[in-house]
DNA sequence: GAAAATATGAGACACAATATCAGTAAGTCC
DNA sequence: GGACTTACTGATATTGTGTCTCATATTTTC
C-alpha cells in the first residue's frame, strides 16, 4: 500500500459499497484522484473524462458523495465545487474568487455541535461549516 | 412602533439604500413579511405575488438579501431557501424533510471564526454553519 | 410638464442537474 | 461458453433556478 492514507482507493471505495466497477466509472475515479489539491466543478470533470456520458459522470459523482470520498461544496455564487476529501470529518475554506479548496477539523466546531443538539428541539443529522475567503495567491493577484 | 424589533420594516430597508419603493417591491416585500416562520423559495414567492414578473421578484429578493432582511440558505437537495432574518448575524437549522427553517446565535461559533482567521492562510470574507435536523412535527408524522 | 434616471415584465436565454429509455455490459448459473 | 438476469450507459429531452434583453412604464428632478 503505497497510497497515502488520506487518498483512499476511490475504486475500491465504489466496490465496497457493492457497485459495478466500470470502464466508465474507472474513468471518472482516475480524474477526481488526479485532482488531489484543487477542488473541481462537476461540468469541468466533464470535459476531462472522455469517452464518458455527462450522465455518468454525474452518477458518479453522487456515488463517490455517498461512499463519502469527496465532498461537495455549495458557493454563494455559482455551482458547487467537489474535491477529494482527505480527512475523515471536516470543514471547509473556499476562496470566493479561484474557488480553491481547503480542508480543515477543529474540535471547537464539534463542541459547538454537541452543545446545539441539547437546544435543538428535533433530531440532529447533519452539520456544515465553511469559510469563505480570499486567499493569498488571489490576493496578490489583484494586486497587480 | 409597534413591529417587533426583529421584524424590521422591509419597506423601509429598501428605501434606506437609496432604492426607490414602487408598488412591485411593496407587494414582494410585504409577501415575505407574511412568512414570518418558515422558509420559502424564490417561486413559491413569485407563484404568490400577483402582478409581478417573475424577474421582479428575483431582483427584489436580491435587494433585500442584500439588505440583510432575508437569508438564502443552500439545501443539500434541491432549490434554496429564503427567509426573513430575525436576527442580526446567525444561523440555521434547515429540515431535511419539511424545509422548516429555525435560527440561531452561538456565540461559541463566532469565537471559531476568530480563532480561525488566525490559522487561516488568506482573508475571510464570510463564513456559514447550518444545522440539518429532523424536526418534531416530521418526526411525530413519521412514526404514524 | 419635460427630461433624465430607474424600474418593470414578457420572453429568451444560460446553466446545472435529472429523467427517459433503448441499447449495452456485467455478473450468475448451468 | 451460452442463456439469463441485473445493472449500467449515454444521447437526448426535460426540469428547475436564475439571469439578460429591451421595449415600455414609472419615478424623480428640474
Ligand atoms: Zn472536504
Ligand atoms: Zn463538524
Ligand atoms: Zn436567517
Ligand atoms: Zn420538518
Amino acid at each position: 500500500m503505497t497510497l497515502a492514507p488520506a487518498r483512499r482507493d476511490l475504486q475500491a471505495a465504489l466496490q465496497d459499497r457493492g457497485y459495478r466497477l466500470t470502464g466508465p466509472r474507472k474513468r471518472v475515479a482516475e480524474a477526481v484522484g488526479r485532482k488531489q489539491e484543487d477542488g473541481f466543478t462537476a461540468e469541468s470533470l466533464c470535459a476531462e473524462v472522455q469517452d464518458t456520458g455527462r450522465a455518468t459522470v454525474y452518477r458518479t459523482l453522487k456515488l463517490l458523495l455517498e461512499a463519502g470520498v469527496v465532498c461537495k461544496l455549495p458557493m454563494p455564487d455559482g455551482a458547487p465545487r467537489y474535491m477529494l476529501a482527505q480527512l475523515e470529518h471536516h470543514h471547509h475554506t473556499v476562496c470566493v474568487r479561484c474557488g480553491a479548496v481547503g480542508e480543515f477539523r477543529d474540535t471547537t466546531v464539534e463542541r459547538v455541535v454537541r452543545s446545539m443538539g441539547k437546544e435543538i428541539t428535533g433530531e440532529i443529522v447533519g452539520h456544515r461549516m465553511e469559510f469563505y475567503i480570499i486567499c493569498t495567491s488571489c490576493k496578490a493577484a489583484r494586486k497587480a
